[in-house]
RNA sequence: GGGCGAAUAGCUCAGUUGGUUAGAGCGCCUGCCUUACACGCAGGAUGCCGGGGGUUCGAGUCCCUCUUCGCCCACCA
C-alpha cells in the first residue's frame, strides 16, 4: 500500500461510518441544531417559515424495523432539506402507548408467570405495564438517532403523558358537548382473545376458505315441509330468532308469518319478510341471529325480535339473556369452533344437514392478534363521524390538503363519504380511561367531565368511573394538535407550528390515523393539520412479501447501520423510493441490498479524500472574485452542471408548501419525488464531478505549473464539492457533514446541518458548451482503444479534424484530452491517407486514430457503412415527416422547427459520413 | 361484488401535458490493481414498452378489449 494511512487532513482511506456517525450526531445535539424556536416562526412575528412534521408515533415498546427506516429516512430528508432552506424546521418525535398491543405484551409476560391480568387486578396491572414501558419503552427513539433522525428531542411526546391525556379528555368532552359522542347498544366487532371490542378498521377482512352449511328447519304447522337456510356459522343457530325471506320471493310467500322449529334448541321462530335477504344467494332463506351478526341485528331491530346471546365474551357457548333453555348442557362452555363441529354432527344425526359446500368468504380478524372476530351485542361509546367527515372532504376538494400519490385521494374520499360511526371504547385496562362517571345512588345521567369526579353532583353519593378505556387511535388522531400544546389555546407551539406541513406514512393507516387527524384538526382547531400527505410504499422482500416478524424476513436497520452506515441505509431506501412504490430488499443478502448506498458513500468519501488532500487547508478565493476569463472550459462546465443539479433537486423535492395557502392545479401533484432527487444528486457527484471534473483537474491541482490557475481550480473544486455536499446532506447527513467540516476555510462550530441549501448561480443556457466537445473526443478515443484492445498504459497518437469553428477549443484542450484518453492529440486539417480508425462525432469533429498494423480497413468501412445506412434510414423518415403536410400544419411550431433543425444537422452528418466512406472505402 | 393500480432490459424501477435513435441502478460480458476510490475505472451486450383493436401527421404515453398480478373497500348469510 503506497497510500499513506492518513492524509494531512486526517481522512482515513476507508470511511468508518461506525466511528464517525455517533460523534457527528452528538455534535449536532450539543449545538442544539434540532431544536426549533417557536418565536422565529413567521406566524408569531418571526422571519422564518415554519416547517413541521410530526412523526407517526411508533408503539412505545416497538423496536426499529425497516419500515421505520424508510418512513423516518424520508421525514428526516424533508426536515433537513427545509432546515437548510432557511425554514424553522420542527420534527416532533414521540411514541404511542398502543393500547391493545402493549397490553398484549404485558399479558404474555404475566402468562410466563402463569398469571392472567385478572389475577393481578386492574390497578396492579396498569402499574406493571407502566413499569414495563418505563424500563423497555422508548428504545426506538434511541434507535432513531442511529439513523440520523434530526428530531427535536426536547419535544418528545407520549400519548399517555399527563399533557396528552388532558388533550384526550378535552376532546372527548368537547365531542360529547357537541352531541357527537354517544352510548350505543348494538352488535360490534369483538375479539374473544383480547376481550375487547374493535372498530370497523381494526377488524380486518381476510379471505378465508370456509363452508356453507345447508340446514333444514321444519315448518311448524306442516310436517311435510321444511325451509333450508344456508349459513357459514352453524354454531350461531341456537341464537336464531327468525328466518327471513325476501318479500318478493314467490317461493316462500305463503310461509311468511308462519313458524318454523329451530333444531336442537327446539324453539319456534317466525318466518319474516325482509328486503335484506338476497333471493339469489344460497336458498334465499337466511337465519336471523341478532345478537351475533351485525346485519341480523338490524333486521331484529326492524322486526322487534328478541336477541338471545349464546356465546360468552371468550367465544364459548353460553346461555345469555333471553337464551335460557336454548343451549344443550353438553355444549355449554364449549369453544365456538368445537361447538360448530358438535352442532354439525348433531344436525347430521337428526337428518337436518343438507349439502355442505366449500365457500370462500371474507372473515374479519383482530388486527392485533389475528383471532377471528366475533360479532357481539354490547354497549359501547361511539363518535358520530359524518359531521366530522364533511370538512375533511371539503379540505381535500378545496386544495387545503393534498395526498400523494394522487390515487389515494380517491380512497380517502370514498372512505369519508361512506363513513360509519366510530366505536371508541375498549374493554382494556391499558389506555385513557373514559371520562364518564355513573352514580348508582340516584341513577342520573352519566357525568362526562374534564376532571375526575369523586361524588355525584346531584346526590353527593359515590360514583364509579366507566370501566372502559379509549381506542388508542382516539389519542393518535389528536397527535398534531396535542403534541403542540392543544388544548391550551395560546400554546406557543400551536401558534407557531400548526398547521404542520407534511405527514409521511405508509398507506396502511390512512383511515386509522391520517383521515381521523384531518377530522380532528378541523373540528378542534378549525384547520387541517397538514397540507400534504405523502404516502410511501412498503418494504418487501425479494418475493414481494411484506417484511414481518412472523415471516422472519425482516431486516434490522441497526445491522445495516453497523455494517454499512446510516447514510448507506438512507441513500439505498430513498433512491429506491419511487412515489408510492414499494421498496424491495433482500433480507438474506444485505450486501447486495445496500451496495447502492454503501458504494456511493465510499465514492463520495474518496472524492473528498482526493479533493481535500490536493486542495489543502488554505482558504480559497470566493468564486465571485475570479474573473470569468480565468475559468477553464471544465470549470465553466462543472459550474453549469452544478446549477443543473440544483435545479433538478429543487424540482424533484418540489414546493415545500402551497404558495397561496391552497394547492393549485398546477402544483398540486408536484414534488416529493425523492428518488428523482437522489438520482440527480448522484449523477452530478459521480458521473460529472468525479468522472470528469476531478479527472480533468488533477494536473491543475497537483502540478503547480501555474500558481494562478491552481487557485482557480482550488476555488472551483471547493465550490462544487461544497455544493454537492449540501445537495446530498438531507439524504446522507453524516458523511456529508464529516467532509464538509474539513473544507478549507471552515470555522470551528460551523455545521453543514444548518448551512444554506444551494442556489443556482445563473440560468443554465441550453446546449452543452465547449467542454462537451472535449468529452465527446475523449469518449471517442477511449472507444477506439477498447475496440482495438489497446493496453491502458500505451499512449497513442490521435488526430482530430475539428468541425468549423471548433479548432480553438480542441487546440486549447489538446493536453487535457491527451491526459484523459492517454493519447498525443494533434489538431489536423484533414484526416490523412493512411489506415486509421475514424469516429465522426455528432458535433462534426472527426477523430482519427492511425494504428499501423492494427486497424482493419475492412472493419472500419463496415462500421462506417452501417452507421451511414442507419442514419440515412432515419433521415428518410424525418424527411418524410417534414414533407407531410398534416404534420407541418398540425404539430406545434416548436416541434416542427426542432425537426427541421435536426434534419439540417443529420444531413450535414450524412454528407460527412458519405464523404468519409467514399474516401476511405471507395464507392 | 365495487373501486383503484400495475404490466418497459435478467432483477427493481424512471419515462412529466402524445413529439429526436426508450433510460438508471443492480446483475451480466471484455479489458484494466491508471499514485481518490477494485465498494473502483474504461468499454460493451440485452427491450415486438403484456396480447389485440382503435384515435392521431405521430402512441411506451390517449381510448376500448383481453390476459396476468397487486392493493383498497364491501352487510350475500
Amino acid at each position: 500500500m503506497t497510500t499513506p494511512a492518513t492524509t494531512p487532513l486526517d481522512l482515513p482511506d476507508r470511511y468508518d461510518a461506525a466511528a464517525t456517525e455517533p460523534t457527528i450526531y452528538q455534535q449536532w445535539l450539543d449545538a442544539g441544531l434540532f431544536s426549533a424556536h417557536a418565536e422565529r416562526s413567521r406566524r408569531v412575528g418571526g422571519d422564518r417559515d415554519p416547517f413541521t412534521i410530526v412523526i407517526p408515533p411508533p408503539n412505545v415498546t416497538a423496536v426499529l424495523h425497516m419500515g421505520h427506516g424508510l418512513d423516518d429516512s424520508a421525514q428526516d430528508l424533508l426536515i433537513r432539506w427545509r432546515r437548510m432552506a432557511g425554514d424553522e424546521a420542527l420534527w416532533v418525535p414521540g411514541t404511542d402507548h398502543a393500547g391493545i398491543a402493549t397490553q398484549n405484551v404485558v399479558e404474555r409476560l404475566l402468562a410466563t408467570e402463569g398469571k392472567t391480568r385478572f389475577d393481578v387486578g386492574r390497578a396492579a396491572f396498569v402499574t406493571r405495564t407502566e413499569e414495563f414501558v418505563r424500563e423497555t419503552g422508548g428504545v426506538i427513539l434511541e434507535q432513531l438517532k442511529a439513523i440520523g433522525a434530526s428530531c427535536d428531542w426536547d419535544r418528545t411526546a407520549y400519548t399517555l403523558s399527563p399533557e396528552l391525556s388532558r388533550a384526550v379528555r378535552e376532546a372527548f368532552v368537547r365531542l360529547h358537548e357537541a352531541g357527537l359522542v354517544y352510548r350505543g347498544h348494538r352488535v360490534i366487532h369483538w375479539c374473544p382473545r383480547c376481550l375487547t371490542s374493535l372498530s370497523d378498521e381494526e377488524a380486518e377482512f381476510e379471505d378465508t376458505a370456509g363452508r356453507l352449511y345447508h340446514i333444514s328447519y321444519p315448518v311448524a304447522d306442516d310436517p311435510t315441509r321444511t325451509v333450508t337456510v344456508a349459513t357459514t356459522r352453524p354454531e350461531t343457530m341456537l341464537g336464531d330468532v327468525a328466518v327471513a325471506v325476501h318479500p318478493d320471493d314467490e317461493r316462500y310467500r305463503d310461509l311468511v308469518g308462519r313458524q318454523v322449529r329451530l333444531p336442537i334448541a327446539d324453539v319456534l321462530i317466525p318466518v319474516i319478510a325482509d328486503a335484506y335477504t338476497d333471493p339469489a344467494f344460497g336458498t334465499g332463506v337466511v337465519k336471523i341471529t341478532p345478537a351475533h351478526d351485525a346485519n341480523d341485528f338490524e333486521v331484529g331491530k326492524r322486526h322487534g325480535l328478541a336477541m338471545p346471546v349464546i356465546l360468552d365474551a371468550t367465544g364459548h357457548m353460553a346461555e345469555g339473556a333471553e337464551a335460557v333453555g336454548r343451549v344443550p348442557a353438553e355444549l355449554l362452555g364449549m369453544e365456538r369452533m368445537a361447538a360448530r363441529e358438535w352442532i354439525v354432527r348433531r344436525l347430521e344425526a337428526e337428518g337436518r344437514l343438507g349439502k355442505v359446500e366449500p365457500h370462500q368468504h371474507a372473515v374479519r380478524h383482530c388486527y392485533r392478534c389475528a383471532t377471528v372476530v366475533e360479532p357481539r351485542l354490547s354497549d359501547q361509546w361511539f363518535v358520530r363521524m359524518e359531521p366530522l367527515a364533511r370538512p375533511a372532504l371539503q379540505g381535500l376538494r378545496d386544495g387545503a390538503l393534498r395526498i400523494l400519490p394522487e390515487r389515494h385521494e380517491a380512497v380517502y374520499v370514498h372512505w369519508l363519504e361512506n363513513i360509519r360511526d366510530w366505536n371508541i371504547s375498549r374493554q382494556l385496562w391499558w389506555g385513557h380511561r373514559i371520562p364518564v362517571w355513573y352514580c348508582d345512588g340516584c341513577g342520573g345521567t352519566p357525568i362526562v367531565s374534564r376532571t375526575d369526579v369523586t361524588a355525584c353532583p346531584d346526590c353527593q353519593g359515590p360514583v364509579r368511573q366507566d370501566e372502559d378505556v379509549l381506542d388508542t387511535w382516539f389519542s393518535s388522531w389528536l397527535w398534531p394538535i396535542s403534541t403542540l400544546g392543544w388544548p391550551d389555546k395560546d400554546a406557543p407551539d400551536l401558534e407557531a407550528f400548526y398547521p404542520t406541513d407534511v405527514l409521511v406514512s405508509g398507506p396502511d393507516i390512512l383511515f386509522f390515523w391520517i383521515a381521523r387527524m384531518v377530522m380532528a384538526g378541523y373540528f378542534f382547531v378549525g384547520e387541517a393539520p397538514f397540507h400534504t400527505v405523502y404516502l410511501h410504499g412498503i418494504v418487501r422482500d425479494t418475493q414481494h412479501r411484506k417484511m414481518s416478524k412472523s415471516l422472519g424476513n425482516g431486516i434490522d436497520p441497526l445491522d445495516v447501520v453497523r455494517l454499512y452506515g446510516a447514510d448507506a441505509l438512507r441513500y439505498t431506501v430513498i433512491a429506491g423510493m419511487g412515489l408510492g412504490v414499494d421498496v424491495m430488499l433482500d433480507p438474506d443478502d444485505l450486501e447486495k441490498s445496500f451496495a447502492t448506498g454503501r458504494n456511493f458513500a465510499t465514492k463520495l468519501w474518496n472524492i473528498g479524500r482526493f479533493l481535500l488532500g490536493n486542495v489543502g487547508a488554505e482558504p480559497v478565493r470566493p468564486l465571485a472574485e475570479i474573473p470569468a476569463a480565468a475559468l477553464t472550459r471544465a470549470d465553466r462546465w462543472i459550474l453549469d452542471r452544478l446549477d443543473v443539479a440544483i435545479a433538478e433537486c429543487d424540482a424533484a423535492l418540489g414546493p415545500a408548501r402551497p404558495a397561496g395557502g391552497r394547492w393549485t392545479e398546477a402544483e398540486r401533484y408536484v414534488g416529493l419525488r425523492l428518488n428523482d432527487y437522489a438520482e440527480s444528486a448522484r449523477r452530478f457527484v459521480w458521473n460529472e464531478l468525479a468522472d470528469w471534473y476531478v479527472e480533468s483537474t488533477k494536473a491543475r491541482l497537483q502540478g503547480g505549473a501555474d500558481a494562478e490557475d491552481r487557485e482557480v481550480a482550488r476555488a472551483v473544486s471547493v465550490h462544487v464539492f461544497d455544493g454537492a455536499l449540501r445537495l446530498l446532506h438531507p439524504m446522507m447527513p453524516f458523511i456529508t457533514e464529516a467532509l464538509w467540516q474539513k473544507l478549507p476555510g471552515r470555522a470551528a462550530g460551523e455545521f453543514l446541518c444548518v448551512a444554506r441549501w444551494p442556489e443556482r448561480r445563473r440560468e443554465v443556457p441550453a446546449g452543452g458548451g465547449e467542454f462537451e466537445r472535449v468529452r465527446a473526443v475523449v469518449s471517442a478515443v477511449r472507444q477506439v482503444r477498447s475496440d482495438y484492445n489497446l493496453a491502458p498504459g500505451r499512449t497513442i497518437d490521435v488526430r482530430v479534424v475539428p468541425a468549423a469553428g471548433a479548432r480553438d477549443v480542441l487546440e486549447g484542450e489538446a493536453a487535457l484530452i491527451g491526459r484523459l484518453a492517454r493519447c498525443e492529440l494533434t489538431v489536423a486539417s484533414d484526416a490523412g491517407p493512411e489506415a486509421a480508425a475514424h469516429v465522426l462525432l455528432a458535433g462534426g469533429d472527426e477523430v482519427v486514430v492511425p494504428l499501423a498494423g492494427l486497424v482493419d480497413l475492412e472493419k472500419e468501412c463496415q462500421r462506417l457503412r452501417t452507421e451511414l445506412a442507419q442514419l440515412e434510414k432515419q433521415l428518410g423518415a424525418l424527411t418524410a415527416r417534414l414533407g407531410n403536410e398534416s404534420f407541418v400544419a398540425r404539430a406545434p411550431a416548436a416541434v416542427v422547427e426542432a425537426e427541421r433543425q435536426k434534419a439540417v444537422e443529420w444531413e450535414a452528418r450524412r454528407a460527412q459520413l458519405h464523404e468519409k466512406v467514399t474516401a476511405l472505402c471507395g464507392a
